[in-house]
DNA sequence: AACAAAACCTGACATATATCATGTTTTCTC
DNA sequence: GAGAAAACATGATATATGTCAGGTTTTGTT
């Protein structure tokens, strides 16, 4: 296993390659990394972050506590992403909850090196803005496929969100197994729903499915239904 | 008209506040002042932005347009707040369109300016990304309201939020006065169905109408309405 | 291998919400 | 101030989706 963070692969897809040798060096000095097995809790809603979470391996999701006791899932966090940032950025108390969904292996970075760096490293902030950025033009994706797409739209571009970014193996299958209930949370809908309507797609040969897992066969099919026909 | 940035009070509400006093000039002489009358578009979904948009006065609300039509309201910017900012940071076409709610005055500040602070100023993307980590903060509370509340909660929250935000006049109507169709935008429902709540809302004693303005009478029981009874 | 627990599945039913259709009121424009 | 256009309103109806309830299958544990 490489622990020195210069030699990380996983720094190059997040926030810390724009960070110098030393800023390097610090993390690397300060770091902590930790294992998780599949249904950990990495932290939980309200808490208070004294880092941040760098994912070397592994697969978390993040989800918020609705009012009637349902998770919703925000974003999956995947390897060489970094949880945590916006919490520590505002000071405040993380507003998500981070379990992992497969068994994982994230680095713990002490919050005083990010904030160090981000006062003293524009380019580091730029680096860490930018990816924000992204993720908050995701999310307004979301809040429009939410209240404009149909249940059965939401679905199955979670399949095709979950081929693209995590792809499939030799039989076809999608390489992240999500519950039912998962999936459920994360389209925004009640289990038994996702159940109903991943059933339709199985009889009408869209997908495939062995035990939890599921493969995509009729990639174009889902796609014009996304798409409204 | 105060036309000096340095002077300007409504910096104290944004980013640029971060910014010295010599990049505060930079900007006061790039910027342009231009005024927008209701219903105008500051900026159209999918255009290249080649600067921010800082609000001196009035509402603009910030849409996207959903693959059936319809228009989900993501935002709306006030009195004090950087539009186009995202789009600046990512180097991408905006995702949104910026359409004025009411009469606006606004700054148009070129993006070389901000960019250029960016790189040399981490106070500055520090203090950008601050505001940028509230908006990523609120979309994701957005999110979950959007999956798990109904309709009726979700219509109730907004008349609270622009209670909270912009104030009632002394006959108690709420100051900022939005369409039908717009709060059903912003809620991410049918125009008819907005209607509808609204007039049990009335009839319930909870709200008051006069025309297009909207009062809110009873805000405990719409606020144990939102909480869920 | 046996058992328990969790996950998955399906049916029946209730209901919130969208859609369509039509009428009324308000606002805007000349 | 009259006419047109936009916004508002309400009824009737269809349907997508949630909820409850009862199953079966899969998974995990000793």
């Amino acid at each position: 296993m490489e622990t020195r963070c210069e030699n990380c692969i996983v720094r190059k897809f997040n926030s810390l390659r724009a960070m110098n040798k030393e800023e390097l060096k610090q993390v690397s000095d300060a770091k902590v990394t930790k294992k998780f097995k599949k249904g950990d809790a990495l932290f939980e809603e309200g808490e208070k972050l004294n880092g941040v979470y760098c994912v070397r391996d592994g697969v978390s999701k993040l989800s918020k506590l609705s009012a009637n006791g349902k998770d919703q899932i925000v974003k999956l966090a995947t390897t060489g992403e970094v949880m945590g940032q916006r919490a520590v950025i505002v000071e405040e108390p993380t507003n998500l909850s981070a379990v992992a969904v497969n068994d994982m292996e994230v680095c713990f970075v002490p919050k005083e090196i990010i904030v160090d760096s981000m006062h003293k490293n524009p380019d580091f902030t730029l680096e860490v803005l930018r990816h924000m950025a992204h993720d908050l033009k995701e999310a307004d994706d979301v809040i429009v496929n939410m209240s404009q797409k149909t249940v059965k739209q939401r679905v199955a571009e979670a399949f095709l969100y979950l081929k693209n970014n995590y792809g499939v193996d030799e039989e076809g299958f999608l390489n992240l197994t999500l519950s039912r209930e998962d999936i459920a949370n994360v389209v925004g809908t009640a289990t038994e729903s996702c159940i109903r309507i991943i059933s339709e797609f199985k009889k009408k040969g869209f997908l495939k499915t062995s035990g939890k897992r599921i493969g995509i066969v009729k990639e174009k099919e889902l796609q014009s239904l996304i798409d409204g026909f």
